[in-house]
Order: structure tokens, then C-alpha cells, then sequence
DNA sequence: GACGATTTGGACAAGTCTGTCTAAAAAACT
DNA sequence: AGTTTTTTAGACAGACTTGTCCAAATCGTC
């Protein structure tokens, strides 16, 4: 067996390591330039590839984009479903560890690279390509915010919080969380983790006086 | 006089509204198809002007550029001017006036067909010409936000709001009003007024739980 | 009706980009 | 070592753009 699976293993890996590298390239690009500015040479280039491998690959131009989407979108959503996990269900300085949460869910979802490349990529594309990002759309935030919203409800429940509106509250973590990092992520700068840090616990200290109760017995 | 000012006033209307066509026109295309795929000939037609027109008033195209963004950041500042002026200084029911603002600034600002072209073009092109918009990046927000924070503190001042830091706290308001826009803005949808009433009713809400004060004698 | 400025439509060269094709080279497999 | 698959480099046609030029047409004014 091993001698039949080897072979495949090790075609997969050079085959896949060469359309990653394409993949990531092409997201550079396409984000830099937009999708009319982006050019194939270049990306053969910067992923190190000749043009026609670019074209083996992926066919269309279009194509590319639509894999380029594909892909990012399934990092981030392994990123957010990571990061949800670690929500302080069970708190005991619940500040403190909402703090440390949103710093988390900036650095894993909203502020890294591939956060990044998504933001951009639906401002500019995503009116040209509804389809394209349909899924994300539902998939993607709503997914985010109703999970989000439970753990909200849970901790209002033990008795942590007082909402009226889980669905709102967690829209509205959300967007404190980047009230001060609106700026930023527009230009596109990278965010130090002090600002980070400086943001969520800017936002969860509002987030607290709207909604904290006295700590639970 | 007026034999000698009409006829330069005739002209500059005439010269002036095509000058207005194009730029409409050019923001519209460029915002729809990015600087790379903005085409010429294409803006030119939604101006209803020939392609000579457009290169005698703008000459390059990257010049016709500049002239869209400069001409979009004057009219928001004075929308953003023309609102902050609205501020509830000295309320009646805070929360309802509060809530009134937001949905003029959102409608003024934020969520207009300028809003949204600023919004795009920045995202687009704010890296390959970040001094194109360093301008409105001092200019703009900042400014807002200074004034805006301004108003909250003198709200603070006569007792009816509970405030550490007046700049985070309009930062946050900001952010809050646009919470449960987000995916609208993202996608370029337009937003209903009853969408509008009710995200800013539901941000006002949070922001008042955690800074409100009960009514100042 | 004549004049001056602006606008128009179309032609044009120069450049760029996509997507295909080829034959040669490299890599992987048996 | 021999065979098969993938990759490469380069040439190529076709299409599209930008920016310029020019002669004809249009417009508002005198």
C-alpha cells in the first residue's frame, strides 16, 4: 500500500504547496489591484510559477478569483469557530476575560491577513459577483453573531448579564470591539497589539456598563 | 456689467454642470469597476459627454481621479458639518433626540450614494495613493469625532451623561450606530429608513444604559 | 447672420493583457 | 533506466485602453 500511496502523497503535496502558493499570490493581487488591475504575469511571479501553471491550475481569470474566495473564506471561518470556543462560558473575572476574548477574535479573524484580503476583496468585488459571496454572507457573519449571541444569552442566563437582545448584543460587541480600529483596517495598517488590547478593553468596558450585573453568587 | 458677467456666467453653468456630470459619472464607474477598470469611454457616456470632454476638463486619468475624491470629501465634510450642528444640546428626552441624530448623520454621512463611493474608492485605491487621502484622514473623522466628543462632554457637563472619555465614547457611538449596518454597507445595499430608525434606536439604547444619567434637574 | 469657444465623433499609434499553443525541460513514478 | 505527467519559457493572435489629433458641428453671444 505504501508504495501506491507515497507517490500520490508526495504529488499531492508539490501539486497542493503549488496551488496554495498560487492561492496566496493571487490574493495579494487581486486585493492590491482589485480584479481588472490584477495581472497573471505578475501573479505567476509572486507565486513563483509560471503563467501556465497559473492557467493549468485554474483555468479562468474569474476562476482564479472564485478559488482565491473559496479559500479564504474557509480559513476565516475555521479561525472564527476557533476563537468562539474559547468564550469565557464559565467566567470568573468576566472583564478580564472578555478582553483577552475580543483580543483573540481580532487577531484570528478580523485583523490578520486573511481578514484582510476577505474585507477588501467583497468592498470591491462583491457587488460585481453576488453569487460569489452569497454563501460567505450567510454563512459567515450570521453564522458568527448567532453563536456569538448564545453564549451572550447563556451568560445572561447564570445571571453575568442583563440583555434584552442577544442577537443585538452581540452585533454590538462586535462593532465596539473595532470602534477604534476603524481607521486602521480601512487603510489597511497593521494593528499593534497594544492598540488591540487598548480597543477591546475600551469596548468591553462599555460593553459591561450597558449590560454587567453585579458578579453572580 | 451684466452684458460682460452673463455670458461668462452662462458659460461657467454650462461648463460647471457638465464638469459636475463627469465627476458624478466618473465616481459612479470608478467606484463600480475599481481605477484599473474604470473605463473612459464608459464614463463619458454615463456623462453624456464625449471622451474628448472628459480629457479637456481632467486631462489624465488618474487627475480625474483626484478630482472625484477631492469633490466627494468637500460634500460629505459639509454634510458631517451640516449635521453635527443638529446635535440635541439641550434635550428634552435625550434618548429620542439621540436617536434623531443618528439617523441624520446615517442618512447624511454615512449611508448616502457619497458615504458609500468615499467608503469604496478608499478601501480601493487608499493604499496605492495614501496621499490622495491623507487629507480627509486628518480632515475627516477625526474631525468628527473631536466634535462630536466635544458635544458628549458638554452633555457630561450638565449631568446627563456619565463619561470617562468623551473621545471613546463617540467613537463608540459611531461604531454602535453602524452595528447592524455592517453587511448592508459592506454589499452596497440600500438601507431603508425603518432600518436606519431601528439600528439607531437600538445603539442609542446601549450607549444611553452605559453613559445615560437619569434626567438633570 | 457672423464670430469665438467648446464640444463632438472618429481615426490613430502605442501599449497592455488574456488565453492558447508549442516544444523542451524537469520531476515523479515504476 | 525508461515512461508518464507536470512544468516551463516563449511566441502569438485578438481584444481592449489610453491619450492625442483633427475637422466638422454645435452653442451662446454680438
Amino acid at each position: 500500500m505504501t508504495p501506491a500511496i507515497a507517490p500520490d502523497i508526495a504529488v499531492a503535496r508539490s501539486h497542493t504547496a503549488k496551488r496554495l502558493s498560487i492561492l496566496d499570490a493571487a490574493a495579494r493581487v487581486f486585493c492590491r489591484e482589485g480584479f481588472a488591475g490584477a495581472n497573471i504575469d505578475l501573479i505567476a511571479a509572486e507565486a513563483g510559477v509560471s503563467r501556465q501553471t497559473v492557467y493549468n491550475h485554474h483555468g479562468d481569470k474569474e476562476n482564479l478569483l472564485v478559488a482565491v474566495v473559496r479559500e479564504i473564506t474557509e480559513r476565516i471561518n475555521a479561525g472564527v469557530f476557533e476563537t468562539l470556543a474559547t468564550f469565557p462560558d464559565k467566567p470568573i473575572d468576566l472583564e478580564a476575560e472578555l478582553v483577552e476574548f475580543a483580543v483573540r477574535l481580532n487577531q484570528n479573524c478580523m485583523c490578520n491577513r486573511d481578514g484582510k484580503f476577505l474585507r477588501k476583496l467583497l468592498q470591491t468585488e462583491g457587488e460585481r459577483y453576488p453569487e460569489l459571496f452569497a454563501g460567505w454572507r450567510e454563512h459567515g457573519p450570521a453564522k458568527t453573531w448567532a453563536a456569538l449571541a448564545a453564549r451572550f444569552a447563556r451568560l445572561a442566563l447564570s445571571g453575568w448579564l442583563d440583555l434584552d437582545d442577544p442577537d443585538v448584543a452581540a452585533r454590538q460587541f462586535l462593532a465596539l470591539v473595532n470602534a477604534d480600529l476603524q481607521m486602521a483596517l480601512i487603510f489597511g495598517d497593521t494593528v499593534s497589539e497594544e492598540q488591540l488590547r487598548t480597543a477591546a478593553s475600551n469596548a468591553v468596558r462599555c460593553f459591561l456598563r450597558a449590560y454587567g450585573k453585579p458578579r453572580p453568587v
